[in-house]
DNA sequence: GTTGACCTTAGACTTAACTCTAAAGTTTAT
DNA sequence: ATAAACTTTAGAGTTAAGTCTAAGGTCAAC
């Protein structure tokens, strides 16, 4: 049985975090002490680890909460409903790229038709780009 | 001269957001009336496009705060502190999609493994991953 | 038997960029 | 002259996932 500061060391999660996971219902310790120090057992760790692991990949605690009621009664679930959860993370990733990429793209450009020399910016195509309105938002460019 | 409400049909920024704006040093009102209405010229239209154009880009309200600075006094200073401000931007967007890249490279092998049917979720392969020790977070991987 | 390290809680603070509200004053149209 | 639409301000709320603090209780060692 550890305690707090033992599993915090365990898994890389500090207390602070650790208790603000249980505040979310995502862990607890199993067991409390008399004066109400939180004792975690094995099945416990095994639980902060598999949500360390899937906050690693990038879900968030809501998706996490979900995926721990699967965990608990797995034959009350099916493989779907988790791939649901996994796909729609990763339509997520992959939207946030895109419009990172074009984020990426553009600034690019822009650095590619700057001199970035120490002469004054009067001329400077950056300033110049960004006084002209063809610069769209990633979200709006629907096409 | 326009209206609050007319400059933000104009450029599409909210009048909540124009207003916060000019709390936060960007951009203001040349005029105002006797009873206190923002009135807009040309050129603070002007600086407000601005403002719109490298918000789309994705920098923050502070590089904005500086590259108006710049704006206002070319002269004073060098295409090297624009492109400064330029090549950090790239550089974090640079390491958010590598960051992303490397949680959708994981989700789309963890969706690849899973056969995602109706079946009850016992042997699914995602939950198994989740449960070892081999996801590790973006940030902690250094190699 | 006291020092120091640890633990508890409730609740405030952080970041960024908005977003909204309330209460009051102004303008425009009929 | 009155209703509708617009504007003003200060300040609170939103989001996510922590992070930190204060004030107090507990445990181990010496
Ligand atoms: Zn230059
Ligand atoms: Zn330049
Ligand atoms: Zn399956
Ligand atoms: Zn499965």
């Amino acid at each position: 049985m550890l305690k707090i500061s033992e599993l915090s060391a365990k898994v890389g999660l500090s207390a602070h975090t650790l208790r603000f996971y249980e505040k979310n219902g995502l862990v607890n310790a199993s067991v409390r002490s008399e004066s109400g120090y939180r004792y975690y057992n094995d099945a416990d760790v095994k639980r902060v680890e598999f949500v360390k692991s899937a906050r690693n990949i990038g879900f968030s605690l809501d998706d996490i909460s979900t995926l721990l009621s699967i965990r608990v009664d797995k034959q009350s679930h099916s493989c779907q409903e988790v791939t649901d959860i996994t796909q729609n993370k990763l339509d997520e990733v992959n939207s946030k790229i895109a419009e990172l990429q074009s984020m990426q793209k553009i600034l690019q450009i822009l650095l590619d038709s700057c001199c970035g020399g120490p002469e004054n910016a009067i001329h400077c195509s950056i300033m110049e780009a960004l006084e002209d309105h063809e610069i769209q938002s990633p979200h709006e460019g629907v096409s």
